[in-house]
RNA sequence: CGAGACGUGGCUCAGCUUGGUAGAGCGCUUGCUUCGGGAGCAAGAGGUCGCAGGUUCGAAUCCUGUCGUCUCGACCA
């Protein structure tokens, strides 16, 4: 590619509406421009990029087996409606009709799709097991796009689905896509780690794991252990073992104390003079609509997941303070687990404690030296909390627990049943007996997947994308286009690396050289050949984005390397 | 969805408080000079000031509504 002719062109400062790293380096070095909120277009260097990362995707894929298929965005809405997710899935569906009024909806996803596309194909267990996948523009109305491609409303995924006669089928179609995302990350240089997750509004019965890049820009909280190799999203990790001493100290007579209008546990702390750890937090939630309590530590988190799973409920809201009111009879602030009206949850470290200190179901009132069990009932314990940083691993009792950032970019799932038996996409076993296939689905955002890169891989000057996915492997750079030597040398060096399948981008643009250092910086080729003041001797200057790393060498050796084995260099 | 902020040439912004008919830098065009780290000089082009109402002799500026965008939060594969 001839520079002087690219579309796009590079801005001097960041448009005011970028924040994330990312998203200011794709606009200014001319990859991406918005059209909307969450909406993007991809300038011929931004696809470029995307091309790559759908061929390491697409070989990856059909390495491990996956035949590709691409179903339509546009989907009627009674196949939503069949599964249940018409009205579950929300408003981040995006909802249309036709001329005919008839209701359709733009695919946020597509295991509806594929269910009913299994259906009429296959219909016997000996045709199992099959995976498919497509690489297809995804629409979710996000409540809130941001940081550019990381989190839009349309954006590329690729999402593959297998389909299984038995669980133990599923498995081992669930470890080849897991084997095949580890080597997709890899090949597209990202730094990641796999996680264990939960399965959200997908859903399903099985297990589930999240590819998570590290960032500090990230979404998502990772919980890893320094010792073992146990690594899980926070919204599922299993909490830590304390070092607090199980002893504690406090009273256990239990007595009520007047504490004028102390409503956090920061304020009670210090009234009381006692650490957070030894009172107790009573948090009052709307389950399936009924109130139900929950007791964690003063110092932890509810985490609503795991309380969600521990209940078996599908809806859970933090009461309003007008139920809190009703059920309690104090003010919010003042509920405690004593005499409270309503079933009463206890997280596992709650029920360590050997007292503490909760709310009086009173204006200005608190109980202290409350042991639960003896003075409140226990509907159930569990762990309901978020795990903290700095606790014990409880995998291995050896390591501690640290938070990393990160950035889902990929997801699996085991499915089950669960649309198979909705969309009726069954098969007959060895007994010809009608059975719901066993499915899994498999998801890898790859805009983001390109952004995600871009948020690993700069500088302050720019961009340095990795050679696997960069937009062009050598950016040849010419300080004078007027300089007859420089000029015919970058123009033959071009044709040599063009005619040998060598992506170059050549910078024929008659620029000062800071202009043309600046910007290829920017775009972040990963291969700089400047052709300079050494060119009426043949030699070339070659530099290494990443690591800055200059050396002069003979033009024939610049060729050579970047003909005879493209993958060397990074 | 709650809260806050912002919409003025392609980009970054000033002007608005105190209404008087639109500015700067970057970018773009032309010429001359310069030429290995975002050049200098000169001359140009380019804007219904998001949109719609209202107030006023007069609105970028004041008022109302509306649309859009961003940030924080809530929420969410």
């Amino acid at each position: 590619m001839r520079q002087s002719t690219l579309f796009s062109s590079t801005l001097r400062e960041s448009p005011a509406d970028a924040e994330a790293a990312s998203h200011k380096l794709l606009l200014r070095a001319g990859y991406i421009r918005q059209l909307a909120a969450g909406v993007y277009a991809y300038l011929p260097l931004g696809l470029r990029v995307l091309g790559k990362l759908e061929r390491i995707v697409r070989e990856e894929m059909d390495r491990a087996g996956a035949q590709e298929l691409l179903m339509p965005a546009l989907q009627p809405a009674e196949l939503w409606r069949a599964s249940g997710r018409y009205d579950v899935y929300g408003p981040e569906l995006i909802r249309l009709k036709d001329r005919q009024e008839r209701e359709f909806a733009l695919g946020p996803t597509h295991e509806e799709v594929v269910a009913e596309l299994f259906r009429n194909e296959i219909s016997s267990y000996r045709r199992l097991p099959v995976t498919v996948y497509q690489v297809q523009t995804k629409y979710r109305d996000e409540r809130r796009p941001r940081f550019g491609l990381l989190r839009g409303r349309e954006f590329l995924m690729k999402d593959a689905y297998s389909f299984d006669a038995s669980w133990e089928g599923l498995d081992a179609s669930y470890r080849g896509m897991y084997e095949a995302y580890l080597r997709i990350f890899e090949r597209c240089g990202l730094r990641f780690r796999a996680v264990e997750a939960d399965a959200g509004a997908i859903g399903g019965e099985g297990g589930s794991h999240e590819f998570m890049a590290l960032a500090d820009i990230g979404e998502d909280t990772i919980v890893a252990c320094t010792h073992c190799a146990q690594a899980a999203n926070v919204e599922r990790a299993a909490s830590g073992i304390d070092r607090q001493p199980a002893d504690g100290g406090g009273s256990t007579t239990l007595e009520k104390r007047r504490t004028p209008n102390v409503r956090t546990i920061e304020q009670l702390s210090r009234f009381l003079g006692a650490a957070p750890s030894r009172l107790m937090k009573t948090l009052v939630y709307a389950a399936d609509g009924e109130p139900v309590a929950v007791l964690v530590r003063g110092d932890h988190e509810v985490n609503e997941i795991k309380l969600k799973r521990s209940l078996g409920v599908e809806r859970l809201e933090l009461a309003d303070a007008a139920t809190v009111e009703a059920v309690t009879g104090a003010p919010v602030g003042f509920a405690g687990p004593v005499g409270l009206p309503i079933p009463v949850f206890v997280d596992d470290a709650v029920a360590r404690m050997p007292s503490g200190v909760v709310g009086g179901n009173e204006a200005d009132m608190h109980w202290i030296g409350v042991v639960p069990g003896r003075d409140f009932p226990v509907e159930r314990t569990g762990d309901v909390r978020n795990a903290a940083e700095g606790e014990t691993c409880p995998h291995c009792r050896e390591g501690e627990l640290r938070f990393h950032r990160g950035i889902e970019v990929g997801h699996v799932f085991k499915l089950g049943t669960k649309y198979s038996a909705a969309g009726g996409a069954t098969v007959a076993d060895a007994e010809g007996k009608e059975t719901p296939v066993i499915m899994g689905c498999y998801g890898i955002g790859i805009s983001r997947l390109l952004a995600a890169v871009a948020e690993q891989r700069h500088d302050e000057r720019g961009l340095a994308w990795p050679a696997s996915i960069a937009p062009y492997r050598a950016h040849i750079v010419p300080v004078a286009m007027r300089d007859e030597t420089q000029r015919s040398l970058a123009e033959a060096m071009y044709a040599t690396l063009l005619r040998h399948g060598v992506e170059a981008l050549l910078d024929d643009r008659d620029e000062r050289a800071g202009v043309k250092f600046a910007d290829s910086e920017l775009i972040g080729v990963p291969v700089r050949i400047v052709v300079g003041k050494h060119a009426a001797e043949g030699n070339v200057e070659w530099v290494d984005r990443a690591t800055g790393e200059r050396t002069v060498v003979p033009k024939e050796e610049a060729l050579a390397r970047l003909i005879g084995n493209d993958e060397s260099f990074r």
